[in-house]
DNA sequence: TTGTACGCGTTATCAA
DNA sequence: TTGATAACGCGTACAA
């Protein structure tokens, strides 16, 4: 690790003529002094001290994506194939865009902050948070935020939001499968707010346009702890006698019940029709393919992070809340009832 | 962002004796002065520049990740459900030590190392190394390094390495199926190196073993580009028509070659038995559910973690070649063949 | 027990 | 066209 001071006593010359040919500053030095700074820089492979530069500039070339960490859901949150698709996709830009990423994940709003402001990072991506937290994050860290996935409503006034059409996509998918010929649909979740809220709304208009009315008990909820799920996916199974359909928040959910009915003996399409919501790995590959919502996950990452980066360079962006658009994939897990 | 001169001007006081409060050098320190000090931090929440706490010290509490990309392979490295869950275990503990985890991805070694030397890294993991390439980093790099899976002999004379019994694990799982009466079984992978050549050796030992000389075409070759697989698979379906069972290099490329079978009606295990290798979500959620290998990823990645930090900290470490052991898991893609 | 002063590597200001 | 020099925030040897 050579210092520009080194370098400056090895050339015989001053810090600020190496350092300015190490960022173009051409205009004020000789052509020769240029060749035979950059000459030497080649031959001795300078890299800068980012510490030092980051102190020197008060900036970082960090850009943060912190997660929200819901303790009980996952052991292992990366391990969820939506936030690894993710984390690639912003990893991936972060990276293209000569910026470097450092990942928080925490359950304590606090501690992410501390984390951040510690680095003194440009830039904020804010995954998984619930209610204000995003508010409370934008009142103690004055740089610019993106929010992924968040229903703040009173948070946009305080950060840009790249979302989803969360509730058009469960709306279209439902209508597919009463299309189909089904009106006795579950719908299946963890929990009832942010995204999840959405989605169970987007069912709701499809079951209300044709003058069903959904009932508490139609909401499915599953426990998705390791040592719950097992218990819970019987209920679930149990209860799914009384219908002819369920519409699942996500594929995960969708395949991790397909393989509990397959358990139990029950057929899908045959004796239960499925769907999902994201069209990941997991039910592209499981047969029957599963049929369900696609969204861009990747897509979502780099458009979070161009729009930060935009942010950071203090360019204005069009609108704070960014809607991303879904698609229907129709795969093997739905029966067209005659 | 508050600092300690600042703090220090308020309290009437010198920066030592704010710093030395913040460190804990109670005892040179009187207990008022501590008392006055330590209210006055929360009240502020006084966190520190790790930039300049970074260059004083000359450490960084980074650790950085550093994962070779194959350009071809894919799109979206941290996809891969190994990865992913490696990578969500490596995080975990790096931030529970203290530290800070970077994730540098890059075909290019010489890339990677500009990288870690830039933000002067406190050490280093590394993963999907190839031949000498985890030799030419340690040469520049002369920091803690800890590779993982890597099969460089050499290595070992310059790092650490976290590895698995691959060949064992496929010895078992090949025993296994001859013990369910095959005989006639394929091997399936996309490369003849590193991890896959060890699998592969221990699947040729488990044949040999009952006097079957396994032959070049007993390899199929998986082609796992996106615009490839679907050809690859293909011809690997019409292929296996020879054989009775087939041994996968891994969980993802079982389950992939599971729903191409499906799509041919072709049926696991009635038609043809499958094993994996990992035992991932994956292969855990498809139905048959599939019979594989069970490594523990997370954990390679905890130890792989906690080896550096031994490093780092100067602590000697029993040996340089870190072995985690494999277990079988049976479960319903393999017939018995009477 | 407390304070002064310097160095870490870099950038930026201003003078030569 | 180049070179001193101060600053960034922190830790620490050494002095008081």
């Amino acid at each position: 690790m050579i210092t520009i001071k080194e370098i400056a006593a090895k050339l015989n010359m001053s810090t600020t003529t190496v350092s300015n040919v190490i960022h173009g500053k051409t205009k004020e030095v000789s052509p020769q002094t240029i060749e035979r700074v950059e000459e030497f820089l080649k031959k001795v492979d300078y890299v800068p001290n980012m510490n030092a530069r980051n102190l020197a500039q008060n900036e970082s070339k960090v850009i943060a994506f912190a997660m929200k960490a819901r303790k009980d859901k996952y052991t292992n949150l990366l391990m969820d194939p939506f936030v690894s698709e993710l984390v690639g996709g912003i990893e991936e830009t972060v990276r293209n865009a000569g910026y470097y990423m450092m990942i928080y994940i925490s359950s304590d709003i606090t501690e992410i902050m501390r984390q951040v402001s510690t680095w003194n990072v440009d830039g904020l991506l804010l995954f998984g948070m619930l209610n204000d937290d995003g508010i409370r994050v934008s009142e103690r860290y004055h740089k610019p935020i993106v929010c992924l996935d968040t229903y703040s409503i009173e948070g946009l006034k305080h950060f840009t939001n790249v979302g989803l059409e969360d509730e058009k996509g469960m709306y279209d998918i439902t209508k597919y499968l009463i299309e189909c010929g089904h009106c006795k649909i579950a719908f299946l979740s963890d929990n009832q707010s942010g995204v999840d809220l959405a989605r169970y709304n987007g069912y709701c208009r499809a079951m209300q346009e044709i003058g069903v009315k959904v009932k508490p008990r139609d909401f499915l909820c599953i426990q998705p702890e390791a040592d719950k799920i097992n218990d819970s996916l019987a209920q679930i199974c149990d209860r799914l006698q009384e219908y002819t359909a369920v519409a699942c928040v996500s594929d995960l959910y969708a395949v991790q019940l397909m393989s509990a009915l397959h358990d139990r003996g029950l057929r899908v399409p045959e004796d239960l029709s499925v769907v999902g919501f994201d069209d990941n790995t997991l039910g592209q590959l499981y047969r029957p393919a599963l049929t369900t919502v696609h969204q861009d996950v990747k897509q979502k990452g780099v458009v979070a992070v161009e729009t930060l980066l935009k942010l950071i360079r203090g360019e204005q962006i069009p609108s704070n809340q960014i809607m991303l658009g879904t698609s229907l994939v129709i795969r093997d897990t739905v029966k067209t009832l005659s």
